[in-house]
DNA sequence: TCCTTAATAGACACCGGTGTCAAAAACAAG
DNA sequence: CTTGTTTTTGACACCGGTGTCTATTAAGGA
């Protein structure tokens, strides 16, 4: 450890100041911050002038450590998408922006054998109220039996167990990939590729499902040949591109699994002078900056990730939050992604 | 303030059970953690071993307490690019891996009335030892004073004023631009468009003059006609395509200050026919996702903003930071951008 | 009016560290 | 062996809050 820090400049006020002028204990001013209910109508306004006019905020080093417990939600993260974590972290910042809480950011190494330990060690310092887990680590159950044994509450994001209420937010990305593909089908496509997220996320699992479901519900089969293997990177985009797009008979539409793969296919497809989307409709999965960056621009399914954020805030920690309209029920554990249609999707050419 | 948080769990071991453990004063201790020199060589062997032993970790809180300082930095940002931010955000978290030291996000409003306040009051309750200042807000100097006054640290990114060693990083970006600009000269481009970033951003000016440069430096004027104003968002991408693709006389390439405007031109030139980049060549700024997932891929400026995270860290608080081997002159201050070169680039038609 | 009980306020220790300053120990010199 | 000086260590207050338990005040009943 290093020479000391710079000291602040300026001395704020105390509860001892606080209470000096107000006449009363420091344990009365205590009462009045935590809103206890165990005070009288009179004293409580008189501290609360005092309050007011010396413009005291409680020093939250000093809660914390009578406390044992930090004013701070973590958000701990693995994600491949840079895009999502950031949303997602800015709808948590949404919901605390008026609280006394703070948002610290921690990504983990998922594949590193001391990462348990590693957050063990995070959490036992930190001590946050609460921890946010963003798939894919949303789905490590020794994570969670981590925060639970360390009393750090949590909240898993995306996954579909709903086995654990009030600790859990999902979207129904099934329901909403089934009714996208369905749409191909309705403009008459019948030969559909399909670009698979990477094994083992539970959201690549999902979009999968929906896929299946479209197509089962349209007495369609899954070919083998149809099904490339992705991993949500634009590489793998580009091979499931080369892969569909060089069949004899190829697809004459193509769902990715998500947005970058999707861009993935359609450079493959523009670069071998196959039209989007008259000869080749395109729908992705994210919603992401890309999808109106490319042109044509891209339908694909919106996932309310900045609205999860917000809420997962408030479920975890609802009673440090000021109350807002539109979130009002922290049970309320699933939320609608949607469909966005834009133009490159058509119906095939005859 | 609502009901007490829940507690945690597990007891750790403290200063005092190392003290008893050891036989010694808990100040002794203290001196052991912070390294003080005024310790014998002996007794401090002595802690250390208690300490491993026990597996003592400080606790935070009442070090911050103590030391009037939180062993925190803060990340201060109010950009329109998401990437740009996450990007850095990185940056920094790799420098403060494996350091006691945390990161707190805060995005701050720039046009809300009491954003001073807003962040004093952050900034008075959190007691960071530094801030980073990401741009354009890095340019406020209201900002760094009431850093100053509060006896906060801070870095500022992107600022090209290097009159404060030591408390600005920046990159090379107007004469990579220039160098970008030249390219296009010395392929054959006579009539090159300007799409230019919001008013008031150095970051726009920079690269504004860069064009300016190559333009003088191959005795071409600027002509307004050939300017489209912007503010770094797709839309005002596709409204300066289109103001300048319809001149009777269009340019043969456009320089857009960032990607996502570059994207916005490409969008209209495609949508009317104008093939890229054999009718228009373009060039964007900031080497983002976007840039890679648009066909044809976009030659652009990579800004090293994830290096820049990892060296404003060090600038910021290098005692508290292991040494990294890339990372061994904080003094340094500007990073070099690079020129991408891609698909969207080629030499004008005849 | 006096006593009982409930509501409210305060005294004091404590959370787990650091700063100050004096005491103790180690060492050097007379 | 003293005495003076330099290291090294520890006692104690303090950082700014909260928990516990007791003291005080107010209200209700006999």
């Amino acid at each position: 450890m290093p020479t000391r820090a710079n000291r602040p400049k300026t001395k704020q006020p105390t509860i001892n100041d606080v209470a000096a002028l107000a006449g009363v204990s420091k344990k009365t001013v205590s009462r009045v911050i935590n809103e206890s209910p165990l005070i009288s109508e009179k004293t409580r306004e008189k501290v609360k002038t005092v309050i007011a006019e010396l413009g005291f905020v409680p020093n939250p080093q000093a809660r914390a450590l009578a406390f044992r417990r930090n004013f701070l939600i973590v958000l701990l993260h693995d994600n491949p998408n840079a895009q999502t974590v950031l949303n997602f972290q800015n709808g948590v910042l949404d919901a605390i922006k008026d609280s006394d809480l703070a948002l610290l950011v921690r990504p983990v190494d998922r594949d590193s054998d001391d990462m348990l330990e590693n957050v063990r060690v995070f959490l036992e310092k930190q001590r946050p109220i609460g921890a946010l887990l963003l798939p894919p680590i949303s789905e490590n159950d020794d994570l969670t039996e981590l925060c639970q044994s360390l009393g750090v509450r949590y909240v898993r994001i995306g996954s579909a167990e709903l086995d654990e209420p009030g600790k859990c937010i999902s979207s129904n990305d099934r329901e909403v990939v089934e009714k996208a593909c369905r749409k191909l089908i309705e403009l008459g496509h019948r030969r559909i590729g399909f670009v698979r997220g990477p094994q083992g996320f539970r959201s690549a699992r999902e979009r999968e499902l929906g896929f299946q479901d479209a197509l089962r519900g349209a007495g369609l089969t899954m070919s083998e040949e149809l099904i490339a293997q992705g991993n949500y990177r634009i590489n793998s985009g580009t091979e499931a591109g080369h892969k569909l797009l060089s069949l004899k008979d190829r697809p004459t539409a193509i769902f990715a699994s998500n947005d970058e793969m999707a861009a993935g296919v359609m450079q493959v497809a523009l670069g071998n002078g196959i039209s989007v989307p008259e000869q080749l409709s395109i729908i992705g999965f994210d919603d992401s900056p890309t999808a109106t960056h490319i042109w044509p621009r891209l339908s694909t399914v919106r996932w309310p990730i900045r609205e999860m954020g917000a809420h997962a805030a408030h479920m975890l920690v609802s009673e440090f939050l000021p109350p807002v309209p539109g979130i009002s029920e922290p049970e309320y554990a699933m939320l609608a992604s949607t469909f966005v249609e834009r133009q490159s999707v058509a119906a095939p050419e005859k």
